[in-house]
DNA sequence: TGACAATATTCGAATATTGTAATATTCTGA
DNA sequence: TCAGAATATTACAATATTCGAATATTGTCA
């Protein structure tokens, strides 16, 4: 085996990990499927604490996940990372 | 956003779980570039102790990354998972 | 069977992640 | 500018992960 890598390892290895967990992969997977959200609306779905949310998306921010911008009172996060698009595709696809 | 998945999340978040360290990532990925490999050979090509190397092993495949058969005195891994490979071809294309 | 090669397991210390609670910050609109 | 809504941060205890060292297991072949 060649360890000769043509992928950046580090960089989809952050992705994973942010991934990694059932909150933070369905967060991912929902905004690649449906739109962009702000947080309280994400915290309601979801069941789980206003905090809680925000810091998992800070998590999937620092990965390049996600991304947010404020949009009135609210600020909205979506998935707009090619990489992590073509991911997300994939759990669905049949 | 709704949450209903139609997607098995916790299966994935342990996919991701397994694929979210440099080291595992590393061996996934080679394997399903190139072709199975043994346990000696991954060990002395990533220049990780054998131990350590068949610790992750045992994470891949508990994550059903992985699958090994036994060829004569040693025992091969390979991805064999269509999840797992359609998730790993994404990570280079383009 | 016995020796050796290949692989797996166990243990423990160091480190990282997680969830909750409390609190802080930021922005908008009156 | 002030109040309140929306979001973020901090601190901490509980839990999980990681790596290396030591050791155990398994299979092959003479």
């Amino acid at each position: 085996m060649k360890t000769d890598e043509n992928i950046d390892i580090e960089e989809y290895t952050e992705i994973f990990k942010a991934l990694a967990h059932p909150t933070r992969l369905t967060i991912a997977y929902n905004l690649m499927k449906k739109t962009e959200c702000n947080v309280n609306r994400m915290s309601e779905c979801l069941g789980i604490p206003q905090p809680t949310v925000s810091q998992h998306l800070s998590i999937l921010k620092s990965a390049k996940v996600l991304v947010s911008h404020r949009n009135g009172n609210q600020i909205c996060y979506k998935v707009e990372n090619p990489k992590v698009i073509k991911i997300l595709e994939q759990l669905s696809s049949q």
